[in-house]
DNA sequence: ACGTGTGAATCTATTCACAGCC
DNA sequence: GGCTGTGAATAGATTCACACGT
């Protein structure tokens, strides 16, 4: 039962709510009843203005003159990014990376939850990672089936990222989040977002080069994931 | 020395060229010497006019009529993303997730390389990951002077990056990417940027509780990270 | 007076459509 | 004929500036 009436919230917009939720909690936390745009703002690295703008598509959330309440907009965000429950979601490839996300399951952030864990190394299936046992990957579709997950997160080697994708699909996932580093190919309807972090590395060894003097090509250097120098 | 006229690229291009790069080395392990615009994008995932228009940023660097050569193009994509030499990079906490990113430095994608490896557990200092010895958090000074890295990768617990911040940017390190869920405070010339994990499962969480039917606010879905469907 | 909420302006990025060259 | 290179058009995100409520 969600009250307000419904805008479009942007994608970028979505993002940065879910930081702007994760500063409200320090802040209650902190014993804190009440901020302004501009401390939370600094807190969470953006633009008090940008910040604004983004609760605004919540509706009115704030009180002018004022500022906002942290228990209320606290409420507020939660009510909009995690909906009534959490989503259920499986990860498929136990690695390092694997393993690290499923820790980030322990204190886990509104919206999703994991509910399946995966691999195919013998070694790996049947220890626990973050509270949950891990399946053998021919239980994949089993697995699905039996949590309902809507969500998966692929954190195999890029070989095989495209079949885990395609039993994914097949077994009824319609969101996934690719760590692997090749394009995935999906049916329409199905949602696909990618993660390189070897991608995020060389970006910022480019800007780093720039800087350094004898830059052959120069950039347009942009506030993109950028935070705040002050 | 590079000779091509110097052009202003944008940052999202840049971390495209990265991909393309990738895709060309897999291209070029297959044998093949050339390829059209349209194959490449869809193998990177994207749209086959915004390559054209991310290659042009460099020159051109194709045959009209007939496409791009795979080794020209992996050649000058290596030049442009690369430099001459990749950038030494420092890496500050080795839990799992530092761990996966050091595994990376194997396939030493172009541009960086790791240098060091800093963690402030006893237990994992002296430990090899990746080919590299871990170092006790303390020298951190001393392992960024002797490596003249530029680059830090901060992937420790949120509560210790801003210090780890603060020591790695008074040693001489002018890039970072942090992957602590905290936004950093740094001197005006430092460039930060964040990458977010739990933030990008939030992301996909609420783009699927979109679509599941009771949706109490909508978005407006917008090709971002979203890769191509076909 | 203070700080939110928001239209308008600006800047960035993506997509289209076609001219130009092989 | 086919495919690159690119100006023009479109869409999206960020920032500004100020009106409004308390």
């Amino acid at each position: 039962m969600s009250e307000s009436r419904p805008r479009i919230v942007p994608e970028a917009t979505v993002a940065r709510l879910a930081v702007y939720l994760r500063v409200l909690a320090g802040l209650a936390d902190g014993g804190r009843s009440s901020v302004s745009s501009g401390e939370l703002a600094s807190a969470a690295g953006v633009n008090p203005a940008g910040l604004r703008k983004d609760l605004s598509y919540l509706g009115p959330c704030g009180v002018r003159g004022v500022g906002y309440s942290v228990a209320g907009l606290r409420e507020r965000l939660t009510e909009v990014l995690g909906g009534e429950r959490s989503r259920p979601c499986v990860l498929v490839g136990i690695g390092r990376l694997g393993s690290a996300l499923a820790d980030y399951a322990g204190f886990a952030s509104r919206g999703f939850q994991f509910v399946g864990l995966l691999d195919s190394d013998p070694r790996t299936v049947g220890t626990e990672v973050g509270g949950l046992p891990v399946h053998p990957a021919e239980e994949l579709e089993v697995v699905v089936a039996r949590t309902g997950a809507t969500i998966g997160v692929i954190t195999t080697p890029a070989e095989v990222a495209q079949a885990v994708c395609d039993r994914l699909v097949a077994a009824g996932v319609r969101s996934i989040l690719n760590f692997a580093p090749v394009a995935l190919t999906v049916p329409a309807g199905v949602d696909v977002r990618k993660v390189d972090l070897s991608v995020e590395l060389q970006v910022l060894a480019f800007l780093d080069q720039q800087r350094d003097g004898s830059a052959p090509v120069v950039t347009a250097l942009r506030a993109d994931a950028r935070e705040s120098v002050r």
